[in-house]
DNA sequence: TTTCACGATGAGACTCAATCTCAATAAGGA
DNA sequence: TCCTTATTGAGATTGAGTCTCATCGTGAAA
């Protein structure tokens, strides 16, 4: 747990009116150290392993701030569970998940990003953000 | 109510093994008559201010079996409630929503078709489907 | 046309992710 | 240190969607 990490949270906190508590940054923390993209719960009780008590709410109400925030990203698989990821320091991406596998690879193309937002213009608006999901099979070699 | 319909439905039913019934008939009656991207409670409510007795569990029932066989589509406009739309002699497309109104614009473009491919085959896997959406604004002139 | 096995339906119970409630707790400015 | 007020946690609640099971009705067979 460095400073840098602690210093990012409590700008944001402050510039939300919001207080800094140990558990907002241990649902900070525990997010940050992994890069896995894990649903809710998963990060629920991964803290309470590490042996710190945060409530389900407290998880569910940082996140929020935090996905605001810009801190994390929540993303929609389709299974009726939010996935969030780190975005700190994290270049832009968009997903593909492998309907065999359920692995989730993560992928960037400018000409597909440039693209969307000539289509979007083309209809004289301008795009805010996007939600960009393959749902992919390997090929068979 | 034509003929063609009925005969579209009866047919993917036989080929399912499953029954035709006015249910049945009735929920798809309803998706394909309005062009709308509508949730299943209004799908289900507009039913029944017909005059027509289905229940939820039937609705929610016999749209999986319209989803499966590609009658209708399923959409998920990431606010919890799957939206639906037919898709009968309907050409793929995508969607952008418009974060003030709520507008749903459809739109489709080969090219972005093409580079969603070439992206998947790049990772060694070919797409099956996907979800895309753009969520926009006006652009203020 | 009648029969009847078994698939379909409906009312409401249930699931599960996410949100809300509110009394108790703790941050942090004075 | 004090004190106001935001935050927390346990559990209740919400809401979309699914499941249960007694009853109904389709449609194949006779």
């Amino acid at each position: 747990m460095n400073g840098h990490a602690i210093q990012i949270l409590k700008e944001i906190l402050r510039k939300e009116g919001l207080r800094y508590t140990s558990q907002r940054q241990s649902v900070w923390d525990e997010i940050r150290n992994t890069h896995e993209h894990r649903d809710a719960e998963e990060i629920y009780m991964s803290i309470r392993n590490n042996g710190v008590n945060v409530s389900r709410a407290t998880v569910y109400r940082t996140i929020d701030v935090l996905v605001k925030n810009r801190l994390v990203r929540k993303m929609d698989v389709g299974d009726g569970r939010a996935r969030y990821e780190p975005r700190l320091d994290d270049q832009h991406h968009d997903h593909m998940i492998c309907e065999e596998t359920g692995d989730i690879i993560e992928f960037f193309n400018e000409e597909l990003e440039n693209l969307q937002e000539k289509i979007a213009n083309d209809h004289g608006y301008t795009v805010t953000r996007h939600v960009h999901q393959l749902f992919v099979k390997p090929i068979k070699k």
